[in-house]
DNA sequence: TCCAGTGGTTGCATAATAAAACCATGTTGC
DNA sequence: GCAACATGGTTTTATTATGCAACCACTGGA
């Protein structure tokens, strides 16, 4: 088995999500439909990827519940791809995405949008890690620990 | 050209993130490097990745100015990976990614560490988005624009 | 100097990706 | 109802990336 190594057994949150997030058309396909795009053609023609491509990646974020298909919206006997909640939850990270680029990319004129405050109209912050007191958070300030137990059953497998 | 479809020319800033960060290995190895890892040895044992993967992505992490190379540390005449402030500028997705697998994976039993503030030893709360204003603000609450030539040159080339 | 450990590189097999061709259905005009 | 075209894929084939194992260069120690 020279399969691309899932880390479908392991134990870290950050490798079960690129596990199932973590190739390189997935978050682009989820940015559209966030963006607005349900059909199969309209990722096709914005994003030019390959159909077959797509099809794998749509197939697999719908298995993994991350977009669900809708039969109708205009009428017509073909089907949607709609986010779900669990594939709204993924605008974090697009968010972690575009603001690293923003503020380290080498060739930042290069980017043509900005993410603005619909209500306002102004550019949002920087994402924000907080305590539960309510300190602003960085890297220095936290540490990992082993989950607890929550109830019974301490490990699954 | 079937490479494998770089973003580099698009302007959407996530295209470009993921142009750098988004493999299968990339983050894993941030995510050990913010843990404290440096050593070649250190990664390749820790993560289980191919030498030649490891040197690859160590190499393309270096030109892209996340990782610097650092001559000693512990006297002997190897070198180390360390992180640069555009490298730890990468915790914001690696929380991202790791917030929505705590909150959304199918088997949240198995995720075996939780992160917590360093100071309190409680958990961290979830990532935040806010507006100029400090309203907290969702994937419905923003939109994108054009955005605005900063100064002169409103494009590169 | 010999030998083990560190830090890689090289070669080969295999899996993922890409592009294009093909095809099954749906939809439209008449 | 039937061409003719659009939509939404699948199949085929070529190329690239990945994974593993073997190999190599240098370091450090006895």
């Amino acid at each position: 088995m020279v399969k691309r190594t899932s880390f479908e057994g392991d134990g870290c949150p950050v490798a079960r999500s690129l596990d199932v997030i973590g190739d390189w058309w997935t978050l682009m396909i989820i940015r559209e439909a966030m963006l607005g795009l349900r059909r199969f053609g309209e990722f096709q023609s914005k994003l030019g990827v390959a159909k077959n491509i797509l099809s794998a990646r749509l197939r697999s974020m719908v298995d993994h519940g991350i977009l669900e298909t809708a039969p109708a919206s205009d009428g017509s006997a073909y089907q949607e791809y709609l986010l779900t909640p669990k594939g709204r939850g993924l605008f974090p990270i697009l968010v972690a995405l575009r603001q690293w680029s923003e503020e380290f990319d080498d060739a930042p004129e290069e980017i043509d949008t900005i993410m603005i405050d619909r209500a306002k109209g102004r550019p949002v912050k920087k994402l924000e890690l907080h305590a539960e007191d309510g300190r602003l958070l960085s890297l220095a300030d936290i540490t990992l620990k082993p989950r607890p137990a929550p109830r019974r059953s301490r490990r699954a497998g």
